[in-house]
DNA sequence: ATTATTGTATTAAGGCCTTAATACAATAAT
DNA sequence: ATTATTGTATTAAGGCCTTAATACAATAAT
C-alpha cells in the first residue's frame, strides 16, 4: 500500500489516517516494531518532523508506544485496535450517508446505488 | 443548511463543495440569481475574497455565470446540474467503498453494515 | 568502552491560505 | 444625471504547514 498523499489537506493529518489504517488492517501487526521515524519519513517522502508529528498523535491515542531507543511498537491491545477500526468504519458510514442525503438521495436509492456499484466491481 | 466550515481543510475548497451541493440539491434553483459575493461571504462568515475564489471556480465549471453588475446566476442547463450531482454521488460511493475496503471489510459486510445503519436511522 | 541507532527538540525559511483594507469599472436603480 | 450595487483586482499582514539543517539524550549493538 502506497502513501497516496494529496495536497488538498495537511500532510500530517493524512499520515495519521494512513498509520491508523495500517494498524487497523494489520499491516503493522499488534506488538510489532514500527520502522524508525527516519525510515517511515523516507518511505512516505516527507520530512521526519512531519512524520514525527503524526506518530506522536498515534501515541496519544494509545495505538503506539515508545521504548526510548529501541523504537516504537504497535499496541498489543487488540481490543483498542478493533474499537478504532469500528470507529473509523462508522465514521465512513456517517460521512457517506450524510453526503448522499445532502445530494438529495433517499435511503432506498442509496442502498440500491451501492448494491449496483458493488455488483459492477465484482464482475 | 448552515455552512459547516471546518479548519482541517482550506476554506475555499469547502465553499466550492457547499456551493456545488446547494446547486445540485436545488437550494439555488436553475436560472436563479445568487446572493452577491458580499452577502454570501457575510452569510458564511468568510472574507469576500475567499468566497469570490470559490465562485470563480464554479464559474469555470459552468455551474454559474456572471452578468457584470446584476449579479451571478445559476446555470439553466439542468443536464449539467444532474451530471454534476451524479458525479458527486459516484465520488461519495467510490471514497466510501475504498475506505471500507482499506479497513478490511468485505463487500457483503459493507452492505449489511449500511443496511443496518439505515434501519437504525429510520427508527 | 565505543559506536550506531533510536526518539526528540529547536530554529529559520518559504509556501499557501485567509483576512483586511482599498479601489476601480460597469450598470441597474433612482 | 446621480447613486447604489455588482463583480473584480491589488497589496500587506499574519497563521499554519512543511522542509531543512542541526543537535542532543538514551541505549542497543559491537
Amino acid at each position: 500500500m502506497s502513501w497516496e498523499l494529496k495536497s488538498d489537506r495537511p500532510i500530517y493529518t493524512q499520515l495519521i489516517e494512513q498509520l491508523e489504517l495500517r494498524i487497523c488492517s494489520g499491516i503493522y501487526p499488534p506488538g510489532s516494531r514500527m520502522p524508525s521515524v527516519r525510515d517511515l519519513a523516507r518511505e512516505a517522502s516527507v520530512n521526519p518532523n512531519t512524520m514525527q508529528r503524526a506518530l506522536t498523535r498515534l501515541e496519544e491515542d494509545g495505538l503506539l508506544h515508545t521504548s526510548r531507543t529501541s523504537g516504537r511498537f504497535v499496541t498489543e491491545d487488540i481490543n483498542l485496535i478493533n474499537q478504532t477500526r469500528n470507529k473509523l468504519a462508522q465514521e465512513q458510514v456517517r460521512i457517506f450517508l450524510k453526503g448522499m442525503s445532502d445530494l438529495g438521495f433517499e435511503n432506498s436509492e442509496i442502498l440500491s446505488i451501492l448494491t449496483d456499484t458493488v455488483k459492477e466491481w465484482s464482475i
